[in-house]
DNA sequence: TTGCTTACACGAAACGTTTCGTATAACAGC
DNA sequence: GCTGTTATACGAAACGTTTCGTGTAAGCAA
């Protein structure tokens, strides 16, 4: 493989004066530039990564560590963030966490190992324990999607959950239902707490009370969400509306209705939080309170830069994004 | 951040000492195995990987490149091979092409920037002047998933495509159908091609003839689908059954036939090939011919393992699939 | 011409590893 | 006690860059 050495004897330069001329960071007479470069395209040279990240101390890699890379939400962020970097030059390095704290660890230490420039992180759990763990493994400019973790001295990218929660139950209460199960995550979430909030304050608003055997915990599973929600219809008295806080609980949710051959919304509503890409060939199409993926994933990675290239402190500033409610058909006026 | 001098001065032996005890590549007594990790520990020591890559000429980094990590069939991939990677300690990167070339080429770039020692890549065309730039940028070990390039010195993991097509469409002549449309790619993705050879093998042995006007040729992809279908279902003899040579074009045939208020399977029968993760609450769970995608994918992994670690010479092996008839309800007897 | 500045090219050091050849100590055989 | 062997620790070189201090020739003012 081509070294810079080649492209220095090739084009009869120092090897320093090549680089400069690569890199434009001396003055180099043009004449000389035009030589190494037509030696650079002659011998078909690219700079090796490694070297270059040794001797500047930094990589041009960018982590990118996500609960699982298969749940659509996060695949759409993944696809922003790689596009982004790509064109600045750096390389995405994407993985998924899969909730193993393990793996995770393992990531970090990966991530710790090639000395990437920065983080992109969405947690999966937002306990200050496991904050803690975060914080004493990370020693990179970092910001945090879509969950934060309190205390951190992150950047922090996320939707106004308390605000989703509120705006679907919002819209529930307004067609007429009054009890309205909720498949929260565990409290560890704090994704899942704000948004139980917003639904609480909801019914507060409307002065519904709510009945708290209707709040069914879990991971943010779609197996648990299934099964939680068998037993929920099954029980004596039933919710008319179901809202799901996150698009892969809303699907163990419609499964779960499917096979007691419920109909939606005939039967029971149902709202989740995020949009599905391919909501018009659902049966039925979901009404949804959609977050804007692509905007806030874009907003992530451009803060990130800005700490990295303009070595900035981050300013742990929490940006905070608009939920909208898009309606479909999965829920009815009762 | 820790080096390995600070292990060695830590640990009161020499640089070369240290490094022995950790990867154990020397003989070392135990007593200084025993200082050494204890020095690792205590001063958190993670080596460099990029020390490392430029020292031993080799990065422990793969890159899987492929057309769009949306999709899901192709984030089930990168599920799969970042597992495998991971478990043996190396760091995948994973890129979308978006079927840009310019974009394919910087992706390239970028790999042999980090000098990956192995590559996985997903073709998004296989006509041989995508082949030959294909073969010209590449200088490292390479398997071809999904679909395979004439002429090109690589391992190929693929599916029995013309199998998978002849079964797709042996399904639907067997329910009656005799005007079965295609929704093709255009032929410099010989996956297609593969696919569409076996429904025209599949009308053969049943001896029906095959309408030219039943094959729209388009990109792989949902919007070209979705207006070819609109296009066909207008026309005065319209299929009674559609055949989608894959899930991008399936979701756009499905929407094409929603908004033409076309019921499925009464008033038209459809068929894909690729399994849906969601396929219980579409509408209607649709009948698939699936591959077995995480199978594939860890073979493919596996194999480039093989030739990276092994240094072992490409076999140019071509290990084909078997796709299976998944019946839902998307189709009908006629 | 002399001295000073400018413009540009060069050489060498350093980044953090691994590896290979060498050095030292302990030990055995005679 | 001397030599040969074994076991293990060490030092230095090398991987491919970038950067910084130095060198040199040309240009300009006096």
């Amino acid at each position: 493989m081509a070294t810079i050495k080649d492209v220095a004897k090739h084009a009869g330069v120092a090897i320093s004066t090549a680089s400069a001329a690569i890199n434009r960071s001396a003055p180099v007479s043009d004449e000389v530039i035009a030589k190494v470069e037509a030696a650079v395209r002659d011998i078909g040279y690219v700079p090796h990564a490694a070297a270059q990240s040794l001797r500047m101390g930094q990589s041009r890699l960018i982590g990118l560590i996500l609960p699982d890379i298969t749940n659509p939400h996060f695949a759409n962020v993944a696809r922003v963030v790689e596009s982004v970097c790509l064109e600045a030059g750096f390389m995405a390095a994407v993985y998924s966490t899969n909730e193993d704290f393990d793996r995770e660890r393992q990531i970090l230490r990966m991530m710790r190992a090639q000395r990437v420039a920065g983080l992109i992180i969405i947690p999966t759990r937002s306990d200050a324990a496991h904050g803690a763990r975060l914080a004493g493994e990370i020693h990179v400019p970092t910001v945090l999607l879509d969950s934060y973790i309190d205390g951190l001295p992150y950047d922090v990218v996320k939707l106004d959950n308390v605000g989703a929660g509120r705006l679907a139950t919002d819209y529930l209460l307004g067609l007429g239902h009054r009890r309205i199960a909720v498949t929260t995550g565990r409290d560890n979430i704090i994704t899942g707490g704000d948004r139980l909030q917003g639904y609480l304050e909801a019914h507060a608003a409307f002065g519904v009370p709510v009945d708290p055997h209707l709040q069914i915990t879990g991971k943010f599973l779609q197996a648990v969400a299934h099964d939680n929600t068998l037993a929920l219809m099954r029980a004596p008295a039933p919710p008319t509306a179901i809202f799901a806080l996150s698009n892969m609980m809303m699907l163990g949710v419609l499964n779960a209705l499917r096979e007691l051959k419920l109909s939606v919304p005939d039967d029971v509503s149902v709202i989740c939080i995020d949009d599905f890409d391919y909501a018009n060939i659902m049966n039925p199409p979901p009404t949804v309170v959609a977050a804007p993926v692509a905007k806030m994933a874009q907003t992530a990675i451009e803060q990130l830069f800005e700490e990295i290239l303009n070595k900035s402190q981050p300013t742990m500033a929490v940006r905070e994004f608009v939920p909208e409610l898009i309606v479909r058909e999965s829920c009815r006026r009762l």
